[in-house]
DNA sequence: TAACCGCACTGATTTA
DNA sequence: TAAATCAGTG
DNA sequence: GGTTA
């Protein structure tokens, strides 16, 4: 497991030790120690053989050993276990203002909510304002973020796509086959919030081009594949589009 | 081993 | 209206 | 849970 994901897990173990109203100092303990190696240059991998993930600030025997179990077979039992408390959606919910563990916690333990699609029904359904601590304010203004924020799935930050598109970019200029490559669309201009990525190549092999793209390493799955137009959708979510034309009209394309 | 780990302040909301 | 709680900020 | 005295 590489160290952007271990950091990952141990802010998730943090979150859910909030869930469990740990002790304060360990949730935290958690966090610094994901913080400390999110700011260490060196090869957890390495260090994790050599039984040296201690030299870490922040990381003592307890989360050095669940880094060693994490980086050497991409599990953790304690992790597995915490995990297995709580719905995977939970954690969903704390990226909602105005929700913190507290909140959280009373919303699945009293009402079952363990995700937004969870509570977006029980505030329609007038529940949470029933709960101590919440009231209708509340649940109207929780109905408004899960509203506002269904209008932005899809939407993608440049730059969170950027080095995908990018690479995808470079890779298709190097095929032998291709003569011409370009995005196109939103990317092409830059705008700030993208919902897709779009590529024209020119080529004479357009079979040749599309077999490259679809087999590319970034893919996750491919949704379409016509001779001239292909959709994939890569890691990160985001569509991407690869237009194949030939030579001859890639200027007008 | 035991103490200490940042914490005050503010705003919004709920409850007494 | 006052106190309490919670989340968020710096 | 980790660090420090
Ligand atoms: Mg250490
Ligand atoms: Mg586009």
């Amino acid at each position: 497991m590489k160290k952007e994901q271990i950091v990952d897990v141990l802010e998730t173990i943090a979150t859910l030790l909030e869930l469990q109203e740990e002790n304060p100092f360990k949730i935290r303990a958690y966090t610094n120690a994901a913080r400390s190696i999110e700011a260490w240059g060196g090869n957890l991998r390495e260090l994790a053989e050599e039984n040296r993930l201690q030299e870490i600030p922040g990381v003592g025997k307890a989360i050095a050993g669940k880094i060693s179990e994490l980086v050497l077979t991409g599990e953790s039992t304690f992790f597995a276990e915490l995990r297995s408390k709580f719905p995977p959606g939970i954690l969903e919910l704390f990226g909602l203002p105005g929700l913190g563990a507290k909140k959280i916690k009373a919303l699945y333990e009293k009402l079952q909510v363990g995700s937004i699609a969870d509570l977006k029904k029980a505030c329609e359904m007038g529940r949470v304002a029933e709960l101590p601590g919440f009231g209708k304010t509340t649940q109207d203004k929780l109905i408004a973020t899960i509203s506002n924020r269904a209008k932005h799935v899809g939407s993608f930050q440049l730059g969170a796509v950027a080095a995908e598109a990018e690479e995808l970019l470079d890779d298709l200029r190097q095929h032998p086959g291709a003569t011409q490559v370009s995005s196109a669309g939103s990317y092409r201009r830059r705008k700030e919030i993208v919902r897709d990525l779009d590529f024209i190549v020119a080529t004479q092999a357009p079979e040749a081009i599309t077999e490259f793209f679809v087999g590319h390493a970034l893919v996750e799955s491919v949704s379409a594949r016509g001779a001239t137009k292909t959709s994939v959708r890569l890691h990160s979510g985001i569509q991407a589009d690869l237009r194949v034309v030939s030579t001859a009209e890639y200027p007008f394309a």
